[in-house]
DNA sequence: CATGAATGAGCCTTCATTCAT
DNA sequence: AATGAATGAAGGCTCATTCAT
């Protein structure tokens, strides 16, 4: 096994970062992308706590009503980042398994990937975290797009096929991915003494069979 | 398997709850338990953004002042309360495993009352999570309770000999633990459309290999 | 006495209302027209703070820029609906004047009539002594209207002649039939306790000496 | 008649006015009662929409935050100030009244001393009706000090008995006082061409019979 | 030890208005 | 004539924290 998981094969997926200065006058949906785009980064730096949607227009090159003209509030704002960013994801993974290769092979890419993912965007998955633990719309929005996830899966191994491995385990395996990445990427494993690269090949031999019905 | 998830063996251990008015005048220690106790409360009922220290004070009983008399901040009564959890939990964990038994019966017991823990106390976990992404003070506590719960546990395992599992597995499996109970107590597992039975099954499998040394 | 304050003899007249949607292109003045009796529509029913001039503009089917081409702020849109609405009401109590009978019967019919004109009105009447209370040139606009009825009042009266009842009894008696009006259009006399019929039957008495020269 | 409406036989009563600076530190009580006072001399100044509850807590010596410790929001700091202004009116009105005399000359000092308070206080009551007019909440308040008015009427009238006047009548004669007084305040009247003298002669002869039961 | 009145920086949001097209 | 994206000053309100008593 080459790659290592801080040189991924491919660099990790990037959501569309700000634009410099004064974009004034574009389409709607040209502000509303450039203000997600600038958002997602300055989340990803401060933490949701740590900007206001007056800094966050004014960061995209707009005043602050401008900001109100496309979402509602804040957390509107920072829903459709990390929705961007859930999309620029399984955008990945999808390209990652269509490349095929033996199984190992593909989770072993599919981890790498999914790690560098979380290390990229570790601030705004934190920021995440910290909304759906706080705000029930969030929660909703959050678990929307799991379920997403858990049935954009089941096409990815079977598809055509009925999935013959219990939802539970993928679920499980899902949940276990995604902690153990943001775990990976804030640093959590360094702090308990843990190594990254014995950390990765338990990923890996979780979701490889997921790549796979049962025999 | 007789027990199920929701009737556990034992009712889940609890912190010790609010004193309900007035106790003015007491030891220090006496003063900070109660507002401990108070904060683990009212934090779990409307989460860490949804009080502020003065309400906190006077739920338990006590003016604004006193509470900065106690905690250097709104932040360490929050982290006071949980590491009051933490060491709950791993008494209870303690408990469970010096029970005895056969060592899938003892996973079993143990996922079970870990799953009530967690969902009697999911809105104090709840803002333990958003805390501990969005504040680095917060997040080296979190870690540091995680490692002695790490360190806890190869105690538990091994009494006297060095553990022989790889250290990135426990690390693993304790994060899938947290994370899924978190997710079961949240009801996200009901929004996935996944029973909360299959994946406590899938838990307990998880955990029997961490109660005994590899063979 | 057949009429009722609820019935009047003839409905109330109207402004006219808003036109539905899209007229785009007109001549200046119809754009005019449709916007000033958008507004007054909208401002009867949600009050001068309860709408901003872009949802005018948009309810008239024009987008914001439009509204100030045709008024220079949002105060001269409603100043002119206000406009619009004391013209409707002189125009009506020149014609029940106009139609005869003995002055206590006139008096009633105009009573009856000016009520049922504050009721219909009462959000635009609201708003407009909310304005008038806190802007100068609202005020003075105001006067100026109310000038206009005491003239109209006069000549009314004494076509040809000078009248020769004291100014200030006229004034009192317009400012009281205004401002009872104006209450019993808001419910406040219902909340007073106070029926709505024996309060028109003070009015009328009030109103009639109006109505001819002193004997 | 020696008095006039300028200089009426007793100086206007006077709701107390703010104290000058940092009133650091004093019964809530206390704190209340200045910012009370400041908002209703504030109010009176510059209307109820020319400050922001900052100003009037800076106005009166306090940080923004002290404000809401004892309103919910402005509009219960303005309510208070208008309920000592009603307060105040009424203690005058029971004061004049109790003085006695002949009832022409009762209700000469009567309404030279409502004049005068109307005068003193109009701004204060331009924002009222402004606010009265635009907010459900004001408007129900100011009902209700309405009604308490009527009922002091009452009992000013005839102590002990039962009143003979219909209830409508009075109700009237205290919105024209109240309409009337306000546009003399307000210098309506000069804008009309209508002497301030003869108007108040015409009130006078209004609020006589309301201090004698009918003959 | 405990009190609680007071603080004030700062956030979220609105809306009347402009101007390039 | 009409558009509509963009503006930005300002307002209402919160809450973690202090300090004189």
């Amino acid at each position: 096994m080459r790659e290592t998981v801080l040189t991924p094969a491919r660099p990790p997926a990037r959501l569309p970062t700000r634009s410099p200065v004064r974009p004034r006058r574009g389409t709607p949906a040209e502000t509303r992308a450039r203000l997600v785009a600038t958002a997602a980064a300055v989340f990803n730096r401060v933490g949701y706590r740590g900007t206001d949607s007056n800094r966050l227009a004014r960061a995209a090159g707009y005043a602050p009503g401008t900001f109100y003209k496309h979402f509602p509030d804040k957390r509107a704002a920072f829903l459709a980042a990390y929705e961007a960013w859930v999309t620029t994801e399984w955008a990945a993974i999808a390209r990652v398994v269509a490349e095929g290769g033996d199984p190992a092979a593909v989770a072993a890419r599919l981890v790498d990937m999914i790690l560098a993912l979380h290390r990229r965007w570790r601030g705004l998955r934190a920021s995440l975290r910290a909304l759906v633990a706080e705000d029930r719309v969030a929660r909703r929005f959050y678990t929307h797009q799991r379920r997403r996830q858990l049935e954009l899966l089941l096409r990815l191994r079977s598809p055509g096929r009925a999935a013959r491995r219990p939802r539970a385990e993928d679920a499980v395996v899902l949940y276990t991915l995604e902690r153990v990445c943001d775990a990976a990427a804030d640093g959590e494993l360094r702090d308990l003494r843990v190594g990254v690269e014995p950390t990765v090949a338990v990923l890996r031999a979780l979701v490889r069979p997921l790549l796979q019905d049962r025999p």
